[in-house]
DNA sequence: CATTCTTGTGTTGTGCACAACATCATGGGA
DNA sequence: TCCCATGATGTTGTGCACAACACAAGAATG
């Protein structure tokens, strides 16, 4: 069985609404971080089971995670993790580069001390954490950078969806990374990548020139994901490394 | 209280998937028609009588309407159809003009002589249907057409993403002419310039230039929605005009 | 008369029992 | 030995009763 760590405080004060919302971003999140992994299934009563809840509320959750392409509930059969294949991807990240490029264009945010202050403790939180090559710490460090991105443009609609593809290529990205034979390498290459464009990107915030970030942004999806590709084309598989990620 | 066709035929042999997306396809038809305008109140309960089922089924549709915007549901309160503001439809268009641009670009679908006889064939009934002045008739044919131009591309998640910015906007520009005091006048004349959009898209079609189809459609979807905000400049607003949606 | 509390009404949210469905194992027949 | 039918089992989907909640009208109070 897959191990996820749990979940956490609840908040006795949170209505309906709060705990919707708390139930999705937990799921959402482990979805995205391989606690569960593409192909997997998961149970209405467990997850009603572990909140605390009735499977009522859990699937109001379900249908909107559905409708975002992360799960697909079929009737009889049960609830299993999308998995997508490299063309598909190919075509999230083809829109992706776009839309990132669209950040530094559309409706430009105000850029203030606060803003260009998060950068900053991002960069050095990243310049701290590259050293420990640990998958699901980029990982997060990487979601979290993504998050502070978007804010770069006022345009809801242009961050909801950005968002959105965001979640759906990360675990994909992470899970065909994580098969290759020479994951180690690749990433801490990556890190050190990620790592430049963070530097950049807080430069040219604190600039003021929003346009060369979203180039910058730009052109970093594109290359990352051609390392994937180029790194995934002699599909070495190395095999039990999920253990790297669940401790059974 | 509103008025709206009734269900029609109900297949009997359709499964709980199919029934769900026949409900679900009902009511995103009826929000971005204006058969529910925008403010109003659904109760579930009425929706499940229609329908003839119970409340469970239409609580997901709703939920699903609402992760795409369409909807808002408060606890106690009911669930509304959402309402934007011009700066809010601004962000969209300013968006949606992108993404046209994109449909062009970006894995192109190979142009067959079915694809370009769907085209002529809308082309054709759309000039026939240019003197009727129907405001309905517009918005359906209109959302035919856009669904028709999202094919010249293969690339599902814009695709997706298009049609979702499509159904937000249409209905609030419906909306916003309706009020016009120009409305008739406006109606004859985006008819007019809706005509040559198909007309010009269609030709781009048939010489398989998707990347010229894509600028005559970005730019249409930009100067249709600064002609509607020029016209708006006035805020000259004509009651009683919604007597041309419900025949109360 | 103004203000605040209470209560009534209507709505969405939740829990639970059961139906519908898919899958797999099992056994009987050719 | 193979194939198909049939039942057992586990899952999601549905219906319904009730809880939680928001809002408005009216009573009580200053």
């Amino acid at each position: 069985m897959m191990r996820v760590e749990p979940a956490a405080e609840k908040p006795a004060d949170e209505g309906a609404r709060g705990r919707f919302e708390r139930i999705y971003q937990i799921l959402r999140t482990r979805i995205c971080l391989l606690d569960y992994e593409p192909g997997s299934r998961l149970r209405e009563e467990d997850l009603a089971d572990e909140f605390g809840v009735s499977r009522t509320p859990v699937r109001r959750v379900l249908v909107k995670l559905e409708a975002e392409g992360l799960l697909r509930s079929m009737h009889g059969v049960g609830t299993i993790v999308t998995d997508i294949d490299v063309s598909e991807l190919a075509q999230v990240y083809e829109l992706r580069v776009e839309l990132a490029e669209l950040v530094g264009k559309l409706s430009p945010a105000i850029i203030d001390e606060a803003l260009v202050a998060q950068f900053r403790d991002i960069r050095a939180r990243c310049d701290r954490l590259v050293a420990m090559r640990d998958p699901r710490l980029f990982s997060q460090i990487n979601m979290e950078f993504f998050h502070l991105f978007t804010t770069l443009t006022t345009n809801e609609p242009l961050r909801e969806i950005s968002e959105r593809l965001y979640y759906q290529t990360t675990r994909i990205w992470l899970k065909t990374a994580a098969r290759l034979s020479s994951f180690d390498e690749l990433l801490q290459n990556e890190f050190v990548i990620f790592q430049r464009e963070v530097a950049d990107i807080t430069e040219a915030v604190e600039h003021g020139d929003l346009a060369a970030a979203g180039h910058v942004r730009r052109a970093h999806i594109a290359m990352s994901f051609s390392r994937i590709r180029r790194a995934a084309k002699p599909a070495t598989i190395r095999t039990h490394l999920k253990t790297q990620y669940s401790e059974d």
